[in-house]
RNA sequence: GCUUCCGUAGCACAGUCGGUAGUGCACUUCACUCGUAAUGAAGGGGUCGCCGGUUCGAAUCCGGCCGGGAGCUCCA
């Protein structure tokens, strides 16, 4: 195919691949020759979003000094102009070629028998097992820029009981000026980092004795709860009731939950204690006193539903959750509020009928537009269906996916959404919503989960029309997923300057002298009447300091009074650290500041006419 | 859990060849009373993550553990 056929960007996307790709070969080849062939099992070596990487099984671990030597042979490599040729080959052959190459062996014994098998020599002592398409010569690559970008341990076939491998993550594109735009991304999407804002802007830490488990500082908690009280509006509107539940329970209910046979790695566990005959105490996990900490709050909202008799009229019930669950993580999977051992969902569990389904998810959905749409992020739907351990009648699931299929198909349109196949939750089907940020980052958010598991283990019941008692359905659903992760994303997302609303503290203000700070006081007040979240510093100091301790925090007016304030009882403003206004009447500035709190508007005001 | 890197004052970091610690910001005090990101001076603050080993002597070398980052695997 040719520039012409293909249209321009897909030949640009194409060509990329192909010069990414044909880089990785590259990249085995340098590897090779500079550990020598006979140490270096080479496995393999797929292009990514921003370059490529390619997998060894070397007798030591590549490290930072390294990198040079490798980039300087890759570069030597492509100096020598070599031909690169593509040569079909038979199974048998192919095996032959690859002999002690036991990654590449696997991979052609997996090849079904007939297929043909293609491998590409670089030079005259390089052979890989590819697909293909690559260059002609290497000499097509000279103009290329790339660059490693950092090596770190992957499983052979992304499984952790088998090799692990070494991954060399390589940067490249096809000039340098897109390199070094690349990398000026990432210095930006670093700067963004929400654990050196959380810090700087000192609203979350964490103490080695909770390892995982946030702190909310006093900011922080601001913003927490002004994020907490727009959902809750939200959802009262749609109809749903808050509750709050123990935080431990005994192991019984994990049990007939099915947690404990599921989801037992997961949970904190605090065994009974033990005082035997000679007074010597141990503790021990046994049948009776034995408490889980909750990981999640689905059976608490079954106890209070199944606290009484609920008609088919007052359905769906739905009953929301925010208290704080714990899950055990795997040590190396903690990442600041993204991977957190303790956290809170924005969490509900909806009892319904199997013909309230349809419109229920399409509420939620609804919901989570309003909600997304309100930080001005973009989503998309991704279906994950039954998995291999999954519980119950297979005949449930089948029509669990198809009722879920259908109303994807409706709100987003055919193939409008992913499939993952085989990703549901043991107890039934998800829809997952995900987002992109504003740098391009995908985070999973929201998820919607249909559950007929659970009504049974519990035993549920709801009085239907004809007078018989019937199963109803769950549905478990989350639109911030959980909210420590949530604000972890807006923190970067917005780079510490939230929208107003959201805005831990919205105004600060700072007296230029102290004779200004009775007026200040005054201002405070008024402000703080109005509902608006403020501070001053009224410190003794010079202006300046207040003045840059508030800019880190990010307040995003900061109010600057001094005599000409006072005399003519309008308002210096500065905007987000960086504009300012000047002569703002009071009045004016805390309508302004009232309206965003009422309109949840992403922008900040910066005129006041 | 695995691979790899890291842990020095509240924060950001320096510390050579092993000889019991420094800088900047922050903090405290005094002076300055200031118009939008660093006024000046003085001062306080550290069992160098924890435990053990090597050594006459360990922030430094070795081992284990704890915590953190980048990935893998897993996940909200």
């Amino acid at each position: 195919m040719n520039k012409e056929e293909m249209g321009k960007e897909a030949y640009q996307a194409f060509y990329l691949e192909n010069y990414r790709h044909s880089l990785s070969h590259v990249l085995a080849k340098a590897v090779i020759e500079l550990f020598g062939k006979e140490n270096v099992q080479y496995a393999i070596g797929p292009q990514i979003d921003d370059g490529f990487y390619y997998d060894f099984l070397l007798p030591r671990p590549i490290v930072k000094e390294d990198y040079a030597a490798i980039e300087n042979k890759m570069r030597e490599i492509l100096k020598r102009k070599e031909n690169w040729t593509r040569k079909e080959v038979s199974k048998a052959e192919a095996l032959e070629i690859f002999r002690g190459q036991k990654f590449k062996t696997e991979l052609i014994e997996d090849l079904p028998e007939d297929e043909t098998i293609s491998t590409y020599t670089t030079g005259d002592d390089f052979i890989d097992l590819c697909r293909g398409p690559h260059i002609e010569n290497s000499q097509e690559l000279l103009g290329a820029a790339f660059e490693i970008k950092s090596v770190s341990g992957s499983y052979w076939r992304g499984d952790e009981h088998r090799d692990q491998l070494q991954r060399v993550y390589v940067y490249a594109f096809p000039n340098k000026d897109e390199l070094k735009a690349h990398k000026a991304m990432m210095r930006e999407a670093m700067e963004r980092d929400h654990k050196k804002l959380g810090k700087e802007m000192e609203l979350f830490m964490f103490d080695e004795t909770a390892p995982g488990m946030p702190y909310w500082l006093p900011r922080g908690f601001k913003l927490f709860n002004a994020l907490l009280a727009f959902w809750r509006q939200e959802h009262e509107k749609h109809g749903y009731q808050e509750i709050s539940a123990p935080q431990i329970q005994k192991r019984e209910l994990w049990l007939t939950s099915g947690h404990w046979d599921h989801y037992r790695d997961g949970m904190f566990v605090l065994p009974a204690k033990k005082v035997a005959e000679d007074g010597s105490v141990s503790f021990e996990v046994d049948d009776q006193d034995t408490y889980c900490v909750k990981p999640m709050n689905c059976p608490n909202a079954i106890l209070v539903y199944k606290s009484k008799l609920h008609s088919y009229k007052e359905l769906p019930i739905r009953y929301s959750e925010t208290d704080v669950i714990h899950r055990r993580e795997k040590s190396g999977e903690l990442n600041g509020l993204f991977r957190v051992q303790m956290f809170r969902q924005d969490d509900d569990h909806t009892f319904l009928t199997e013909d309230m389904i349809e419109d229920e998810i399409s509420d939620i959905m609804d919901i989570a537009k309003t909600i997304y749409g309100t930080f001005g992020l973009e989503y998309v739907a991704e279906l994950s269906t039954r998995p291999e351990d999954y519980m119950g009648d297979i005949e449930v699931w089948n029509q669990a996916e198809a009722s879920l299929k259908r109303i994807l198909d409706k709100k987003y349109g055919e193939g409008g959404y992913e499939i993952n196949e085989g990703d549901g939750a043991f107890y039934g089907p998800k829809i997952d919503l995900k987002m992109r940020d504003c740098i391009g980052r995908e985070w999973q958010m929201g998820t919607i989960q249909l559950d007929f598991q659970l009504p049974l283990n519990f035993d549920l019941k709801y009085m239907a029309a004809d007078g018989t008692q019937k199963r109803p359905v769950m549905i478990h659903r989350a639109i911030f997923g959980s909210m420590e992760r949530f604000i972890g994303i807006l923190i970067e997302n917005f780079k510490g300057r939230f929208p107003f609303w959201l805005a831990p503290v919205q105004v600060g203000i700072v007296p230029i002298k102290p004779e200004h700070n009775e007026y200040a006081k005054q201002l405070e007040k008024k402000l703080r009447e109005a509902g608006i979240r403020v501070e001053a510093d009224y410190a003794d100091k010079n202006m300046n300091d207040k003045i840059k301790t508030l800019r880190t925090y990010r307040d995003p007016y900061i109010l600057v009074v001094g005599d000409k304030e006072m005399e003519t009882g309008t308002l210096a403003v500065n905007i987000a650290g960086n504009k300012k206004a000047y002569g703002v009447p009071v009045e004016t500035f805390i309508a302004a500041c009232e309206r965003m709190n009422k309109t949840y508007q992403l922008e900040l005001e910066e005129t006041f006419a």
